[in-house]
RNA sequence: GCGAAAGUGGCGGAACUGGCAGACGCGCUGGACUUAGGAUCCAGUAGCCGAAAGGCUGUGGGGGUUCAAAUCCCCCCUUUCGCACCA
């Protein structure tokens, strides 16, 4: 067959995808130890929950990182890539009450399968130090952070009101609360009352919040969420004495939180929220105890469902009791109502309709008084008027009827009427957060077992650390049930208290999952420690993670409770940093028809499909050159396709000159003259590692590293057919030319150029780059390979040709010696024949010569 | 409602500090090579006028700053995302 030679190099990615990663782990590449001697660089993708399969929105995720990786290994970086399992959790559970298939036997069939396709991407992973937070030599430490944390006070224990999904039969942390439902199923949340462990995250709450300001590396979208979530206000609690219907002085104060403060002697009435511990007291000193109970209990009930639907009508019930306003001193009716949170500030506030809307609608409609206090006093302001007043003003202003503080601008009043305050023992400043501590019990069976034992004498006690872990026994029945599955297995239940050694019980509630993924990171680089959690000297070598990806749905709730968990392994002297993630990239989905893809919708591209198809690198080198890493993108083939011809276009040409290149001298380019067409290509080579190097790191613009590199290709294409005497590649393929006739100097040139491609295009597809390596003659392989430098000599042209404006108008263009000065540059800018038609019997007033950039002449 | 980000060809996108708008790719059109081409190579591809040279218009809309604006400022429109009675 006359096309023999183009058959023998032809393309095959999957043979050759399946050698390199053979090769990489037989040769542990990507195994990393501590080497103080060079720079470190972690390098991290958030880990997978094991759902089965991993579609091509993982794939771009674990992309980008593997790109970041490999480039910074060839940089000199010691790079630690890790990756692990997030295996705990509840669909796992689900599946299992539905198909009876155990948690842990389908986890770790996931965990397989899931493993077998990401190798086959071939990334760079250090696969040694894989975890999963299922294995008892993961959750052990949970646990032992847990008593850590449990001994310090920030863990405990209290009954509370807790979201409880019914479908999942389980409790919700207030993050995983998603417009009134749950955030996985949807399914409406109610309110149950349960004895739940909490994670005192408030105790950092200041420090989360201040701390925000030096997380520069990371997308202002996200720094936004954050300050939001954790939402701090600056206010005061003052108490407004209750008073005794019977005319004696009780000693029961209302406590209210307000940050307007400088309204209060504009605060009518009261308002409690339904939740408020006093409303089932004066309900029972009313005169009709049952009618009032019901409707809180109206309340209580309405309040998640009203967030769905939006806007539930303000509505409210009065107690028909009063309270003192304590810096008027007058008598103000306290009233329920709906839109009152009891879980924020003090669950009561002072109402101010003259200036908060909410309690203007609320007066309106109920009739209560409004009392303005506040004048406003910009231009053509009409002084405000209680009885035609429209809506509250709630902007500063100049504060009136308010007894001494009358006359001063109300931003002042806040400090004034807050030291009033403490001044007379009736309130003080504080700072309320909507961060809400982190309820952590979970009644599931998939997950870590709280080392706590209930003992009636000894109260909670701490399993003994040298007793961890406590192993999640196996059991055989899922059945759903509201109760910890735990509870139903007597052998773990039923164990002698450590302390006292009385018949005690075990706690049975597990951990939020989000628990193991709040410190995996720090895990990772100590791995197989089974003395303690990491070795704290390893983790001040590679903390903190350098580079961070992952979706922008982990944007307040893993990325919260990770830089708590940092602070708390800070304070146990553990880390010497507060932040885990110095930079965090948030990247975007990989959409199908418009949606994400899911299962249920049918829409999921399975990467082993394309592998199968395009090999690994078309695929890789596709959804790297498709958007910027942040950006959604909508999932093509045709664009895989693209990818899959120009790595072929590569290939060929790479194959056409191999031998050729591989037998030339490096010494050609410095001993001989170049030609123009050689000079131009090695501006070309060394101006494209300028931009690819940039544009990876520190840009992470891999979109356009990758077109860089897809101009260079095209360069060398040209380059061939016009100025080697071999012309054409695919002729010269075909015909099976031969190599001899080049000058040495064309192919010195031509193996800069190669060379260079072969290494920039490693770490988008590092199993052809390699092959073609090893073609070129070279051994060792591409990863202990050294990045290309970039000359900036030979970058810099002779030449350039610099546009000409007239008027703001392109004009002209001049080609100009590169180092050529101003005055020179102007000269020829005028002299220019399409330049001087336009300045032809006109006066030139002024030019403007930006430095390599462009000439801009203004006429009149 | 509040907050954030973004609007560029038929499509994905590029344009780094204000300096040639549309790189690179997809798609489409034409040509070469071919028994054939859905392979490959070459060329063209924002709109309008023009045979061409060239000219005019153009980065959601309107205004402004500047020699020069996709980029900076003001107003408006649209989309996406986040928060949503937080007192």
């Amino acid at each position: 067959m006359g096309y023999n030679r183009l058959d023998m190099s032809e393309y095959r990615p999957q043979a050759i995808e399946e050698k390199w990663q053979q090769r990489w782990r037989d040769s542990r590449a990507f195994e990393v130890t501590e080497d103080r001697a060079r720079p470190k660089f972690y390098c991290l993708e958030m880990f997978a929950y094991p759902s089965g399969h991993a579609h091509v929105g993982h794939v771009r995720n674990y992309m980008i990182g593997d790109v970041m990786a490999r480039t910074k290994r060839m940089r000199g970086f010691n790079v630690l890539h890790p990756f692990g399992w997030d295996a705990f959790g509840l669909p796992a559970e689900n599946a299992a009450i539905k198909n009876g298939i155990h948690p842990e036997t389908s986890t770790l069939a996931n965990i397989a399968h899931m493993k077998g396709q990401l190798q086959r991407l071939g990334i760079s992973y250090a696969w040694e130090r894989e975890l999963a937070t299922c294995m008892p030599d993961y959750y052990r430490w949970n646990q032992w952070l847990f008593l850590r944390m449990f001994e310090r006070d920030l863990a405990y224990r209290r009954r509370s009101t807790v979201n409880w999904c019914s479908s999942c039969q389980t409790v919700l942390a207030n993050e995983q609360v998603v417009d009134g439902g749950c955030w996985r199923c949807h399914t409406l949340v109610t309110n149950r009352d349960l004895e739940q462990w909490f994670f005192r995250i408030t105790h950092y709450a200041d420090e989360l919040l201040s701390a925000i300001d030096t997380l520069t590396d990371w997308p202002e979208k996200v720094l936004t969420m954050q300050r939001n979530w954790i939402g701090r206000s600056e206010g005061a609690r003052i108490r407004f004495p209750l008073v005794d219907p019977s005319g004696t002085g009780g000693s029961t104060d209302i406590e209210v939180f307000t940050t307007r403060i400088d309204t209060i002697y504009g605060a009518t009435f009261v308002l409690l929220a339904p939740e408020h511990a006093l409303v089932e007291r004066l309900a029972a000193e009313s005169a009709d105890p049952a009618s009032l109970r019901a409707s809180a209990d109206r309340f209580r009930r309405q309040e998640r469902s009203a967030r769905i639907t939006g806007d539930a009508e303000k509505e409210g019930f009065s107690t028909g009791r009063f309270a003192l306003n304590p810096f008027t001193g007058e008598q103000v009716p306290i009233w329920v109502a709906n839109f009152v949170l009891g879980e924020y500030g003090t669950g009561a506030v002072m109402a101010v309709p003259a200036h908060d809307q909410r309690d203007f609608e609320f007066a309106t409609k109920y009739r209560l008084p409004i009392r303005v206090v506040i004048q406003p006093e910009a231009d053509g302001a009409q002084p405000l008027d209680a009885a035609v007043l429209t809506a509250a003003y709630s902007e500063p202003g100049r504060v009136v009827n308010s007894g001494d503080c009358s006359g001063l601008w109300s931003t002042d009043a806040l400090v004034t009427m807050a030291e009033m305050a403490e001044r007379r023992g009736i309130g003080q400043r504080t700072v309320q957060f909507r961060l809400k501590d982190w309820g952590v019990s979970r009644q599931r069976y998939w997950g870590t077992p709280i080392p706590i034992i209930h003992c009636a004498a000894c109260g909670l006690v701490p399993v003994p650390d040298d007793q961890l872990p406590v192993e999640l026994p196996r059991i055989t029945e899922f059945t759903g049930r509201g109760d910890s599955p735990l509870a139903s297995v007597p052998e773990f239940v039923n164990v002698p208290c450590p302390r006292c050694g009385a018949p005690a019980r075990r706690e049975t509630d597990t951990m939020d999952t989000f628990v193991d993924s709040s410190w995996y990171f720090y895990r990772f680089c100590d791995a197989k420690n089974s003395t303690q959690a990491f070795d704290p000297a390893t983790v001040a070598y590679w903390g903190p993670v350098d580079f961070y990806s992952g979706g922008v749905e982990h944007a307040i709730l893993h990325l919260i409770y990770s830089r708590f968990f940092a602070r708390v392994f800070r304070d146990l002297g553990m880390v010497n940093h507060g932040e885990p993630f110095a930079r965090l990239l948030t990247q975007g989905m990989v959409l199908k028809d418009g949606a994400v893809m899911s299962k249920s919708k049918g829409n999921v591209v399975d990467p082993d499909d394309m592998i199968r198809k395009y090999g690994a690198d078309a695929l890789r080198l596709y959804v790297m050159f498709v958007a910027p890493p942040e950006k959604e993108v909508e999932w093509t083939d045709a664009g895989l396709e693209g990818a899959f011809r120009f790595l072929m276009r590569v290939w060929r040409f790479v194959q056409a000159w191999r031998e050729a290149v591989a037998r030339a001298s490096g010494d050609a380019i410095a001993a001989g003259s170049l030609s123009d067409a050689e000079r131009a290509l090695r501006r070309k080579t060394h101006d494209t590692i300028r931009r690819v190097t940039q544009d990876i790191d520190p840009r992470v613009h891999l979109n356009t590293a990758v077109s860089a590199l897809m101009e260079l290709v095209n360069e060398l294409y040209l380059f061939s057919e016009q100025h080697t005497t071999a012309g054409a590649t695919t002729r010269r393929m075909e015909e099976g030319l031969a190599v001899a006739g080049e000058r040495p100097e064309t192919v010195a040139v031509l193996r800069e150029a190669i060379e260079a491609l072969v290494l920039m295009l490693s770490p988008f597809t590092p199993h052809m780059a390699e092959e073609l390596w090893e073609g070129l003659g070279k051994s060792g392989g591409i990863v202990v390979e050294p990045w290309p430098s970039f000359d900036p000599e030979v970058a810099r042209a002779d030449e350039v040709v610099v546009p000409v404006q007239v008027n703001g108008k392109l004009r002209g263009r001049i080609t100009v010696p590169a180092d050529c000065d101003e005055d020179t540059i102007r000269a020829a800018a005028l002299a220019d024949p399409a330049v001087a038609v336009h300045t032809a019997g006109r006066t030139v007033k002024k030019v403007i010569v930006a430095k390599g950039k462009l000439v801009s002449i203004v006429v009149q």
